[in-house]
DNA sequence: CTGAAAGCGCTTACAG
DNA sequence: CTGAAAGCGCTTACAG
């Protein structure tokens, strides 16, 4: 094979009989040259095979234009699509994606951080991860600006974006009741979650509102084989719940799978609604009736606060909540006037 | 909020009372260092919350310890998983993953790779995308190596990693006719990949064994749609096969989805095999016989491949192929000594 | 519009 | 073991 050689502005400037300053003067968008340089260097370039070296780049701006991306499991299809609905954005903007698998060991996350700070990217994007005060403090005293995606942390004046989740919690809970639903059970998303929180929190309030109450809670923890076991309690109880709101569909699919293994059948012995509207929610073995998280919309509303406080670091941390109807699915039995999603 | 001041090694040099190269000696693994120095420039790291800059770094030794990882469409389960591990798995040999999402347009591809280069990545994955020999070109002439992670292209002297595909379709060939098929379809994995004609020959060869050959073919383009479309057709034909054999498993879901759909039953009507073995593959609500694709050893045969290429430039290309058994479950009629998986 | 020069934050021979 | 100096490949004032 031919020897590789790295080819450099000085390169460039050689051939096309200019200066290197005159090379970088060609690729980089608004400064002045005359057409007629620009032209023997873009010449010269094309024939060397030059493009500009980004870190070099990246040193003297200041601006890597590289987003840190930290992402958990990516079990839950929800994460997936999401990273790739956050990548193409970032892309389209000119950024690019450093991807860091956090698994949530102590300490990893503090590791992953001082890398992330290491390769001067110019901002972070958390998804489904637990930040500990530490951790966004080193952001904050370096400058990085942070936005978690669908989480939130109460206090911490980092900006997030996430869905209306408590409200989201209230429409599953008066479209039960509407649906003639009289015991109600919740396998709640992770409760050291915002988001397993609110939802659960929208649950009963929503249940409140007709003078009801939860019948059971158990702790889903996000987890297929959590859920599963939760859902095989409940039904096994003396007198089991006719529905079940699962803190997302990534429990409501282990949940519906345990229940078809006991023999029941949804909706006829049990409702069941999910929260997300993952793709394979839509799928003919689940049919789940389930709340939408708007993922482009919470995607598009997570690359712009993040590139806003970017652009303008005195920009005040942001919590953008987005509205999520419900889709009304087969796996839940509707009341008379539940004919359309989006209550 | 506090103004964000950059940390640079001669801060740190100061502080301890130290040339800055001392500073730089004490981050660099195996330079020589007095102990005592060593211990006051940690503390001065410490104490002003010092970590060498990665870019920096890149620039003076020309490796970013960074790979590109490549990736398409994330609705398949087997890629978000496949990226899970390969990115552990990079992480943990102290390397990035700079991560972009291609979509398939023409010249996106081309656009892609000068990104990457641009950024002194010192390796490439790409995962179930498809490459021009420009592209490649470019890769060589820049001293970049590339791996293709699920998927060959014979002849261009690249090195990929795949399971044994086509001794994996023969594996299924045999199954279906031991169980006692007699009309087994297929639909194929996109026929313009090497893992979908090396799978769809696989099985003509398997069949060939028994005097068979398929009943019918229809290419599934990865899709779940067409694939779906094709399943239908199939069991609507004047005499509907016994046994279909899907190219993968995202493709099988969908099947089994059209079939119930139909009112059909898998496996009493007809029994279905997929390929990759994805987590879904064991849920309950599919249950599928498939050919399972050793993740963590192509991750791992992978990584291998790029590190040790990136090491040695010298290093001719390989093409490793994984030894992927079957697992048998409950979406296909067995044979009656079919008790064991990995045939 | 253009070139010479400084400098981004490091690593690494080179002397001592 | 340690410091002064060169240099990685760029961008960007600064003169002209």
């Amino acid at each position: 094979m031919s020897t590789p050689i790295k080819i450099t502005s000085m390169d460039v400037a050689r051939m096309a009989g200019v200066s290197q300053s005159a090379v970088s003067r060609v690729f980089t968008p608004g400064a002045s040259v005359a057409p007629a340089t620009a032209a023997k260097v873009r010449a010269a370039a094309k024939a060397l095979g030059y493009r500009p070296n980004s870190l070099a780049r990246a040193m003297i701006t200041g601006k890597s234009r590289m987003i840190g991306l930290v992402v958990a499991y990516l079990d839950n299809q929800f994460y997936p699509v999401a990273i790739e609905k956050l990548s193409h954005a970032l892309q389209a903007e000119g950024y690019h994606v450093l991807l860091f698998m956090a698994s949530n060991t102590q300490g990893e996350m503090e590791r992953l951080m001082e890398d992330l700070l290491a390769y001067q990217v110019d901002g972070i994007i958390t998804a489904s991860v637990a930040i500990s005060n530490d951790v966004t403090r080193r952001c904050a005293d370096a400058g990085i600006p942070l936005v978690m995606f669908n989480r939130g942390q109460p206090g911490a004046g980092l900006s997030s974006v996430t869905s209306a989740n408590a409200l989201g919690g209230r429409k599953v809970a008066r479209f039960l009741v509407a649906g003639g639903h009289r015991r109600i059970a919740h396998i709640s998303g992770w409760q050291g979650s915002s988001t397993g929180q609110d939802r659960a929190r929208g649950l009963r309030e929503g249940l409140a509102e007709a003078g009801m109450e939860p019948d059971t809670v158990i702790d889903g923890m996000y987890d297929r084989d959590t859920a599963a076991a939760a859902a095989r309690r409940m039904m096994q109880a003396a007198s089991p719940p006719d529905a079940i709101f699962v803190g997302n569909d990534h429990m409501a699919f282990a949940v519906m799978d345990a229940l078809r293994d006991m023999g029941l059948r949804v909706p006829r012995d049990v409702s069941i609604v999910g929260y997300d509207d993952v793709p394979m929610a839509a799928w003919g073995a689940y049919d789940l009736t389930t709340v939408r998280q708007p993922l482009l919309r919470m995607v598009d509303a997570t690359v712009e606060t993040l590139l806003s406080q970017i652009n303008d670091p005195a920009r005040a941390a942001q919590n953008v909540e987005i509205d999520a109807p419900l889709i009304l699915r087969g796996s839940a039995r509707r009341g008379e006037g539940d004919d359309d999603a989006g209550l």
